[in-house]
DNA sequence: CAGGGTGGGTTACACGTGATACCCGCGGTG
DNA sequence: CACCGCGGGTATCACGTGTAACCCACCCTG
């Protein structure tokens, strides 16, 4: 028989109560903003004592009572997590615990219904969603009573969103030096893709603007042969190729596929990428991609957060989309 | 004064007994495994009321009066987040989520007591650690009643770390065509790097089997013209480098500020990273790298999370490391 | 027929917290 | 003096669940 050893048992409110020779209800009031009522001795009194026994009220009995917990869940899609997914994470995190808030980082599964479930089983307080979530998940979302974050409806109109713009701006890089068959390369990946879609369709509507074929759609996995393949499918001998990627991974799978069949870049084969990696500037050639600047989104996030920390109704949104430039490099 | 939407209530233990005409009592042994007690007719009257009201215990409720919530915590490191722990993650998450548990993603910030804390705070009922906790705080965590996951004890000899294990096979694999000068690159970065110093020990025991100096640290950052700069401060001008490096990425780096400084590769500067990513093989030249082989460890998680799920103690453990091998390119 | 076991279920408590409603004493006021 | 307002604090309820203890009718047995 092994020796049970027991859970270690915290310090409770009604510790904190005795030590400070109070009642409970009085231990809670002072932790709890409404402390304003009572003299400073007795403030001091509870203060003191919730310090020296380290007092952490248990998220469980909290949530029970509130009927929500103090969970703030970040939303990420599973496919991409670069360098500045984990910037956006550790900034969300550092100012959520700020205001007491315990930070989940969720990856959006291939079935959304699922993903939603486990949001809405935390009863978080926020979720801060980067673009993977409906218009009618984060309705859901809300009327469980859980603060979207940013604020961003998403457009009505499909070409304001984001990943339209950037579609658009791949095709306006690639055809900067004259017309070229343009092409799209989706990752060829298992996970859900919430971002592809909508820059193919912007690609699309790049082509049309030029009065060029509506792109193709490839599907390039992250290994030389097969990638190959797939580009080998749809490179017309003679036309120069240009191809707008899901992100810079995808890129360097393209250049690599066109430098194994034995195609020039830029001059046979272009290439641009998406989120301006470190890597993509570091290989040669170096890649051109699209820089997404998000800053201003991780100060509205801070801003919202705030604004939720003070219990106020978030600012009016002005719904600005993130600005997107053109880093130019080698392969255009 | 806007209409208050009130948080759409959710039907709890006693809705269902209402509903199969039962006591709350009988549906909590029911629906938690003590229902052998009951005839079928009841057992099968309270899963249908459950399921007609679609009914989810309150994970509050339920940690309130268990002690432990039904979390379980993946402690990921923030400095690298390939592919390889993004699958680690999702296999997790599903074989969890198969045991009724939510799977709450934790990155290691850099103060490993604020990142022990905030682990304790979701009382989780199990944390999977991937080689970032000590000894004392896996023991904390124990004791405060979590099972940590795998039940790798971490060895008292430090030479059979994985991390060191990875060390002394970058310095094989860097001495495979004679001997040189060697050096380990480590990420410039200002978060926490958990896995750094082992892999760094690890070289220097491999130089000093082979009789070689102490390698030298660098401090790499994922951009050209520092990674050159901090490249061009080790490299004496006529003797040939060989850089073990803390990941691809950076190995990558060190290629492009070798490749800047127009040194041959792999005559004048050899490097070998350690990951196996994608991308490492996608670019020219193909990188030299260290493969983890950490299927195996996978295998283990998946076997003491249904462990756990049983209740059971889990299976004594061999504590055997994972495989590790060199998957040549040609920057060696 | 009395007593004991047992299948089938319920009553009641505990978990830790937030907040509403209340109580008490005291000074001011009509 | 009766009353009111109020500063200062507390009793109590509610949240939803798991489970130990209990109860009751029934059958079997001596």
């Amino acid at each position: 028989m092994t020796a049970e050893t027991k859970p270690a048992k915290r310090p409770t409110s009604f510790d904190v109560a005795k030590r400070a020779g109070v009642s409970r209800a009085t231990v809670s009031h002072v932790l709890n903003g409404q402390g304003s009522r009572f003299p400073e001795e007795t403030r001091a009194k509870v203060l003191k004592a919730a310090e020296e026994l380290n007092y952490q009220p248990s998220p469980a009995g909290r949530a029970l009572v509130t009927g929500r917990s103090d969970i703030l869940v970040i939303l990420v899609p599973n496919t991409t997590f670069g360098s500045n997914l984990q910037d956006l994470v550790d900034n969300v995190t550092s100012h959520a615990a700020a205001h007491g808030l315990s930070v989940v980082v969720r990856f959006a599964g291939s079935n959304p219904g699922e993903t939603l479930a486990a949001i809405l089983h935390f009863r978080p307080v926020a979720v801060v969603d980067m673009g993977i979530l409906g218009a009618d998940e984060r309705e859901v979302l809300h009327h469980s009573g859980a603060a979207v974050i940013p604020r961003i409806h998403t457009p009505e109109d499909p070409t304001h969103d984001i990943n339209h713009v950037i579609g658009r701006t791949m095709a306006k890089a690639l055809l900067r030096n004259g017309p070229r068959q343009l092409a799209y390369a989706a990752l060829l990946d298992e996970r859900l893709d919430p971002f592809g879609p909508g820059r193919y369709e912007g690609m699309k509507a790049g082509a049309r603007a030029e009065g060029l074929p509506e792109p193709e759609r490839l599907e390039i996995p992250l290994e030389l042969g097969r990638a190959s393949a797939a580009l080998a499918a749809v490179k017309a001998k003679d036309s120069p190729l240009a191809v707008g990627c899901y992100n810079d991974d995808v890129a360097l799978a393209v250049v690599a596929a066109g430098r194994a069949l034995g195609l020039r870049i830029p001059d046979d084969l272009s290439v641009v990428g998406v989120d301006a990696t470190a890597i993509g500037q570091l290989v040669s050639p170096r890649l051109t991609t699209i820089r997404i600047h998000n800053a201003p989104l991780m100060e509205r996030i801070a801003a919202d957060l705030a604004a939720l920390g003070r219990a106020e109704a978030p600012a009016p949104q002005p719904a600005s989309l993130p600005e997107v430039t053109v880093l130019t490099g080698e392969t255009t």
